[in-house]
DNA sequence: CAAATTTGACCTAG
DNA sequence: CTAGGTCAAATTTG
């Protein structure tokens, strides 16, 4: 406490670059929970206003926000990376730059496997890289899968220490649009699993996104629709989202880390942080009072119209059974 | 039947 | 060698 509590250097000097990280670190982390509470809000108020003109409003406003914060992180992790110059992150390594190359002539080309099995006898030498991108966003939610883009899942993995699986997701359109987007969800398990029935489970996801959606395959219902964002790089992003655009990512993140999410999301307000807040956001909902029963009823239903689909109800009657 | 997921093997960084 | 990321055949799902 006598430390530098209240004193916090704001751009700190240069000479507490250790200090500097741990300012930076936290603010990344904090933003990183803007970040998954504005993402919730949106899954609670879209839904809700809908039917209402304001909602392209506030989606608009729910979006500046995630760029926002995203434009801060991408900041803030420039100068971590700068503070610490032994991370190399940055680019692909040329060794397996090369090894690459050699091993096939294109890269994301899909007919390049082929060519390259003639080289080997017994197998075509697959390519496998290290992901390696810069610009990783990470961020904590118990909807992992609403971000507004499909996900195609292509693998799993059991980590090491957590007893969650992690899953691994790219773009749908990954083949169409040659679109790096991937991600990453693991269940977390530090959340007091004690009384984790209380009806519900407080189930939180770790989401890592790798890479920027190339792809805009999202919008193509939504020619004039809402949630058309300028400067769309994307990170914890969600622009490109069309109405009922992502069952199957739904499915895939159903299938992720676990059981239905469906419960989660409404519930979501029932674990760590978050829930505040959304106890907050409940209460003044329906306050604006054309929100009717619609928003008091949001269970699961809320969700389905804007982008989740259907499938929300699916798991949700499993749970219910 | 096509598209998505599962799963074990493969590959690479550390 | 191990851990973690990716591939792709097999399987499941719609």
């Amino acid at each position: 406490m006598k430390n530098s509590s209240n004193k916090r250097p704001l751009v700190a000097d240069q000479w507490h670059p250790s200090s500097v990280c741990c300012d930076h670190r936290a603010a990344l982390r904090e933003i990183a929970r803007g970040q998954s509470l504005v993402t919730q809000l949106r899954a609670i108020v879209l839904p809700a206003l809908h039917s209402d003109e304001r909602g392209d409003l506030a989606a608009q406003m729910l979006e500046g926000i995630l760029d926002c914060s995203r434009k801060a992180i991408s900041e803030l992790q420039l100068q971590l990376s700068s503070d610490s110059p032994h991370d190399d992150d940055g680019h692909l390594d040329d060794k397996r730059r090369v090894r690459k190359i050699v091993s096939s002539s294109s890269d994301d080309d899909d007919h390049s496997s082929s060519k390259a099995a003639e080289d080997h006898n017994a197998k075509p030498l697959r390519q496998h890289k290290r992901r390696r991108f810069g610009d990783s966003v990470s961020l904590e939610t118990p909807v992992p899968h609403y971000d507004g883009h499909q996900w195609r899942k292509y693998g799993q993995k059991h980590i090491n220490n957590s007893k969650h699986p992690r899953s691994y997701y790219r773009c749908t359109y990954r083949q169409e649009e040659k679109c790096k987007a991937t991600k990453t969800v693991q269940q977390r398990e530090d959340l007091h699993h004690a009384n984790s029935y209380n009806g519900d489970h407080p189930v939180m996801y770790t989401v890592v996104y790798y890479g920027q959606h190339t792809c805009c395959k999202g919008p193509a219902a939504s020619a004039d629709d809402h949630v058309v964002v300028e400067a769309s790089q994307i990170s914890t992003d969600s622009h490109c989202q069309s109405p009922g655009s992502s069952s199957s990512e739904l499915q895939a993140a159903a299938h992720a880390g676990d059981s239905s999410q469906c419960s989660n999301i409404s519930v979501t307000c029932s674990s760590s942080v978050v829930v505040e807040d959304c106890n907050k956001l409940l209460d003044m909902l329906p306050a604006a009072d054309e929100l009717t029963t619609d928003v008091l009823l949001f269970d699961m239903t809320a969700y389905a119209p804007l982008d989740l689909d259907i499938n929300w109800e699916m798991d949700t009657n499993a749970l219910w059974a």
